[in-house]
RNA sequence: GGAGGCGUCGCCUAGUCCGGUCUAUGGCGCCGCACUGCUAAUGCGGUUUGGGCUUUACCGUCCAUCGAGGGUUCAAAUCCCUCCGCCUCCGCCA
């Protein structure tokens, strides 16, 4: 959530921030107004409530019928009170209601626009010419059926579409890629974490996933608990409800979960092979930080993915998303994508959002230092999304015949092979 | 799944049976000041969090906050109910 006091000062800002995000601005008044009534009954309640409590000291030391007009005048107030608290509550909540519907406030800098109005940042590597090289590439399902890793026919007939087993060398190069992105974040300082996949509504609303995105994410009734979409969601729970010292800031923490998503609304799309799937395993960077350093954390965590993609030396853009594509809690975003060859264009494989002081508010995280204390900042970004890197290596690291080179950063995780070979007998 | 115990403002703790200056006790830690060759010790003061008002600083003041939420009452840390968490025992189980 944003800060009132900046609503109430500044109210044109967040306008035209929901503007930009293409979300409904009448909001900000409806919340203006409910705010000033939650402070007016607020106020109209302290001063019954004071009266009641000078009055309430009286009662033990009265006696007969002083007594007897005490009580009679305090049940009067206690009457009063119980209807000023009533008000009270329902505007705060009213209020509350309202404010986590607005979106956080858009970072000056991103385009505004729609998915479409992303942009550029920069290239990195270059696509392989597989024309020059003289051989059509195969697409990464193909490649991983022949390598014997990839099962989405089983997949699908034991859990349905989307689903998949990854086999042999499939199921090895994924611990390959998480050890080594792990390797690459602890040697970064971060802490690496397990987390728990279930969590409750709390967890779940403060980090910003119970509104436009409801839909993709999996609830279980029975015991009123979501699996998670990204180890995020517990990274920042984490910390829920705590005030953390300044001085121990950043703290910066590599999860690794598996994730969740529904997919809703994605019919048709992506239907082949292992890039958009229900479950898949992702090490993912979160970071507390004050929110005067959350800028250059960003660039910092962006600068990890890179150093990552990098080091699995796949052709890759930075882009930064436009407004109305940052999700309810990021002010910006940028995603790294990668050259997919048998697509012909580049997709998304980590992302990297700097949530400001948004989720800290909603999840009551604040820091401490000489000044007091206040929400600080919390950030995260994708380092490696198992299924969709899966994807990018296959396909741009394969040979003519089907087997595929290994890249240097993930041979020690790998017993030192180098290279992915078809199997004699496939899986089939 | 069953039975029981516990949860107090950083940590420990008094208070809860029997409702009323509890405006929450004391210790430790921490901060400030004083004293002191230095350090230590000692003394005094301060030290939960949130909201409102005061100009959104300072100062001041009021209200809320004893795991959370509801209820009873003129009045709730204290009595009742629901929930959450932790611990112990029994059962089941990877």
């Amino acid at each position: 959530m944003i800060d009132l006091r900046l609503l109430r000062e500044d109210p044109d800002r967040v306008r035209a921030s929901q503007r930009a995000r293409g979300e409904d601005v009448g909001l900000v008044d409806a919340l203006l107004s409910a705010d000033e009534r939650r402070r007016s009954s607020g106020t109209r309640f302290d001063e019954l409530r004071a009266e009641q409590k000078q009055l309430g000291r009286l009662i033990p030391k009265a006696q007969g019928e002083e007594k007897t007009s005490l009580l009679a005048r305090a049940k009067e107030l206690a009457d009063a009170v119980k209807a000023a608290d009533t008000e009270q509550q329902q505007a705060a909540e009213e209020a509350q209601e309202l404010l986590l519907r607005l979106g956080n406030i858009v970072h000056p800098d991103a385009p505004v626009g729609g998915e479409e109005d992303f942009v550029v940042l920069e290239q990195i590597g270059t696509p392989r010419d597989f024309a020059a090289e003289g051989f059509t590439p195969r697409d990464h399902l193909e490649l991983g059926e022949l390598l014997g890793a990839i099962d989405t026919d089983r997949g699908a007939k034991v859990s349905g579409s989307r689903f998949y087993y990854l086999t042999g060398v499939g199921a090895l190069l994924e611990l390959a890629l998480v050890n080594a992105a792990i390797a690459q974040a602890t040697a970064a300082g971060f802490t690496p974490v397990l987390t728990p996949n279930l969590v409750r509504p709390a967890a779940m609303a403060g980090t910003g996933y119970l509104g436009q995105v409801e839909d993709d994410v999996y609830y279980l009734e029975k015991d009123d608990l979501y699996l998670v979409g990204t180890s995020e969601v517990p990274l920042a729970a984490y910390h829920m409800d705590e005030i953390i010292d300044a001085s121990r800031l950043p703290l910066r923490y590599a999860g690794f979960s598996a994730c969740y998503r529904r997919e809703a609304g994605s019919y048709g799309k992506d239907t082949r092979g292992i890039f958009r799937v229900h479950q898949f395993d992702k090490v993912e960077m979160f970071v507390y930080t004050a929110p005067e350093e959350a800028e250059a954390e960003h660039q910092r965590l962006l600068a990890w993915e890179k150093q990552w993609l990098s080091s699995l030396e796949l052709p890759f853009q930075v882009i930064e998303l436009a407004s109305g594509d940052l999700g309810a809690s990021a002010s910006r975003k940028f995603d790294c994508e990668a050259w997919v060859p048998t697509q012909g264009k580049y997709r998304e494989l980590t992302s990297t959002s700097n949530t400001t002081q948004f989720q800290a508010r909603r999840l009551n995280i604040r820091q401490r230092d000489e000044q007091g204390t206040r929400p600080l900042a919390t950030l995260n970004g994708t380092l490696c999304a198992v299924t969709r890197t899966i994807v990018a290596l296959l396909e741009n690291h394969q040979l003519p015949d089907g087997s595929v080179r290994v890249p240097e950063v993930l041979r020690p995780f790998l017993g030192g092979r180098d290279l992915l070979e078809p199997t004699a007998a496939p899986a089939k």
